[in-house]
RNA sequence: GGAGAGGUUCCCGAGUGGCCAAAGGGGGCAGACUGUAAAUCUGCUGGCUCUGCCUUCGGAGGUUCGAAUCCUCCCCUCUCCA
């Protein structure tokens, strides 16, 4: 293991706040003594496995933990899952079976295991205690804290006081997140600085259940490609670690400058002198906020899908985008129109070939110039497309679709 | 258990019998500009075989030539009282 010293820098680097950072210091030289390694604790919900790279930030730190010699555990919240997500924005959900759960646990290995080492790495699920408990171990978890110090919580605060309504069984999650670290008898716990509530019940609950308080670590929440809301899927405003090179290097190139920095310390492994650099040679103009993107995006994707696929998304897109000249590979698909004549018309085959969700948006596409045929634009909504032809259609800026019609439906 | 307020299109929020596919804002999309971006400006933003037709205003019925708007019942949320 490394000098403690050491340890702490690396992970103090990015993170919003360590609750207490002393403590973390005097686990680590004890970790260091005995030679037992840290329990290293972070939640997941088992509803949404699609990681993008907000959720990133966290498994970074999960790695840095792993790489000096501690025990990562990353916890799907499959019990937890049950009770919904009490954001107060989302529906209550039903409740996933367990072959939903299994899929979507799976579904997370392939996805973290792209950072952590599958090696190192103990999955576990919070059904595997909650599950035996029974009302009244339900009840007496409950009785440890009180309505008062639940209401602290910003989110059931605003909404308390907002007269939104607040579900008795939300009170429980942030008990049940906390009773995990009971049952693991987690060192350390991650989560996004949205999470410090539930984090620091856990320390209470620790403490009642006479186990030594958890450290806490919060991470910033990644802001989504808007640059103001964090990234989350439901907004839309997120970069899918699966998905493809060429996607994810597009979303990242369209982001702002300002955001740009911000990704480059979250995201990064840049060092910090590097950083230091980069932000003084974008002020003294140096540096093109382009390439530094370019370089943003080359070195993101490529942690996901390699150097190579990265360099080719580049290449791609500097084509597509810069050049105006068509991508390298476009999808080509064959159509067979149905619905007799109607099935011909531009509108129908754009929504038929997956560029336009619905007629009348494709109609409103056209009108406003943003849909081309063979290079041409077209403004004329009637438009009839022959049979047996193949095209290019492109739909604002990013969609192309090579398209063949086939006669008959 | 009682009294009151409220549930509108992706979100917030106007609308209290026809001029309502429903103001305004947000978000989103397209176009212009640019660095590929941001900012800014313009347009669009329920669906369809689109000068017209169909479906939408918590749910189900009803009144009416005509209902988001009126009536009945139901469901949900909030507030105050017990």
């Amino acid at each position: 293991m490394k000098p403690v010293d050491e340890q702490l820098a690396l992970i103090k680097r990015g993170v919003q706040e360590i609750i207490r950072e002393e403590e973390l210091k005097e686990r680590l030289e004890r970790a260091m003594a005995t030679g037992r390694p840290l329990k290293v604790k972070a939640g997941f919900d088992p509803t949404a496995p699609d990681l993008h790279l907000g959720h990133t930030v966290l498994i970074q730190k999960l790695k840095h933990f792993q790489d000096l010699g501690h025990q990562v555990i990353f916890l799907i919240g499959d019990f937890t899952g049950l009770i919904g997500d009490p954001s107060g924005k989302s529906e209550t959900r039903p409740p996933l079976t367990e072959e939903e759960v299994k899929v979507n646990a799976a579904t997370y290995e392939r996805q973290i295991f792209k950072v952590l080492d599958p090696e190192k790495t103990v999955i576990d699920f919070n059904s595997r205690w909650m599950r035996p408990m029974n009302a009244q171990d339900v009840i007496r978890l409950a009785a440890r804290y009180t309505v008062a110090r639940m209401l602290e919580r910003d989110d059931f605060r605003k909404r308390y006081e907002a007269h939104n309504p607040i579900a008795i069984h939300e009170f429980l999650y942030p008990l049940i997140q906390a009773y995990d670290s009971v049952a693991l008898q987690a060192d350390v716990e991650l989560g996004g600085t949205d999470q410090k509530f539930n984090l620091l019940v856990g320390r209470d609950i620790q403490r009642e259940y006479g186990q030594e308080p958890q450290v806490v670590i919060t991470l910033p929440l990644l802001e989504g490609l808007d640059g103001v809301q964090k990234m989350s899927k439901s907004l839309g405003n997120y970069v899918g670690i699966d998905e493809p090179p060429n996607e994810m290097f597009g979303k990242l190139m369209s982001i702002s400058d300002s955001l740009m920095l911000r990704y480059y310390e979250l995201l990064s492994d840049i060092s910090p002198a590097d950083l230091a650099k980069l932000k003084r040679d974008l002020e003294s103009g140096t540096k093109h906020p382009r390439d530094a993107k370019e370089e943003l995006a080359v070195e993101l994707v490529a942690r996901y899908h390699g150097l190579e696929a990265a360099r080719q998304a580049a290449r791609e897109f500097a084509q597509v985008f810069r050049e105006h000249r068509l991508p390298e590979e476009i999808e080509e698909i064959t159509l067979v129109p149905s619905g007799g004549d109607a099935g011909f018309l531009l509108p129908n085959i754009m929504v038929a070939a997956g560029t336009a969700p619905s007629t009348s948006e494709a109609r409103r596409l056209i009108q406003q110039g943003g849909v081309r045929v063979d290079g041409e634009k077209v403004m004329d909504v009637h438009l009839k497309l022959s049979p047996g032809r193949t095209f290019l259609l492109q739909v604002g800026k990013r969609r192309f679709k090579k398209v063949t019609l086939q006669a008959d439906g």
